[in-house]
DNA sequence: TAGATTTCGGACTAACTGGTCCATAAAAAT
DNA sequence: ATTTTTATGGACCAGTTAGTCCGAAATCTA
């Protein structure tokens, strides 16, 4: 075989996501970000082809990672608490909200970007399958109206959420967006 | 006095609107905008001072146009009425949804760029006041809730808008989408 | 008509963009 | 030890970026 690659692939690709989920696509430089990383061009581009393919790894990387660690967590306990802990980490985001970075690429690039908007369909997917089962279990606990549509709810909840992360991002009162918390509670009631 | 100016200032500002609302502000370049509206460079810089002015200028203008006719479309006809004509406008678009210029900016600049942040802010709460005068009325005509917090209300008919025109960017299944508007109403009652 | 003032077209700039290339280094296989 | 293969650093590139500058044109006032 041949030499091998003296930099860690995940750690880079860590550290990319961090920059593109902080500054956005294109604000992001890729001199900056090798900068940042300390990586030379030629590795860079020998491993991960492009800015735009690097993109694509790091909204992968997301999914599999951090939107897991949240999927995971609506899991744990009683649905109802499992949601509530679900909207209070996003109205807790401190001070000017960090979105989801799902969000970050639909806004600046799904509309003009099909592999990136596939991307984040899926994982748009998966967080409302998450709630789905989340509000099903709920439902045959009894803690939420058993004739509801739990497909229904779960997309209410996911638009919900990435609503008030853009609310964040606008610096809007919290005391305004932690009200609307028990009004989406009791839409499942 | 002077020579006149040639262009006219408010249709240069409206395309250069059109362009950061369709490909966000840094994927807008200033050499194609001003190709496209058919301006020369010293007499952008000399109306318009920078790009980020001209970002500024279009927002301003955003908010007292496009955001202003949707909240005096709020205020015709009964609250309820006026409220889903609201939703459906934002679950009819197509195919992949053209969010608020608010939304692209919110997302893309105001973690980092506070000028845009108080904007973007000031549009926000434009919005959510006019959606707490329609709940207000929509209380006294019996239409909601009376013992609902109607800015609370108001709030979350702003982040469930915000929601879903995410989760338009994000081509999520529009049949999905369209089903939470009952619930959204419900919640209301 | 002369002067003052502003706009216009476009040449120009310096910095930066993502991306290519190549000589060298390092590891494994023979 | 030589060959094969891949990774690395960094020089290099052409195109683009936002922004500056200046001579010429156009309009008003006197």
């Amino acid at each position: 075989m041949a030499r091998l690659r003296e930099f860690d692939y995940e750690q880079v690709l860590d550290g990319a996501l961090g920059l593109f989920w902080r500054d956005g696509y294109e604000a992001t430089s890729l001199d900056g970000m090798l900068g940042e990383v300390g990586l030379s061009k030629s590795s860079f581009y020998g491993a991960f082809g492009s800015k735009h393919d690097m993109l694509l790894a790091a909204l992968d990387r997301y999914i599999e990672t951090v939107l897991q660690a949240n999927i995971e967590d609506l899991r744990r306990g009683s649905p109802r608490a499992a949601i509530v802990r679900h909207f209070d980490k996003i109205l807790g985001f401190q001070p000017v909200s960090k979105t989801c970075f799902l969000q970050v690429c639909a806004v600046e690039l799904a509309a003009h970007d099909q592999l990136v908007r596939m991307r984040v369909r899926r994982g748009v997917e998966l967080l409302e399958e998450a709630f789905r089962d989340a509000i099903a279990r709920g439902q045959a606990a009894g803690e939420f109206a058993a004739d509801g549509d739990a497909r229904a709810f779960a997309t209410f909840l996911v638009a919900n959420g990435y609503g008030l992360q853009m609310l964040g991002r606008a610096n809007l009162a919290a005391h305004s967006r932690k009200k609307t918390l028990s009004i989406i509670l009791k839409a499942l009631e």
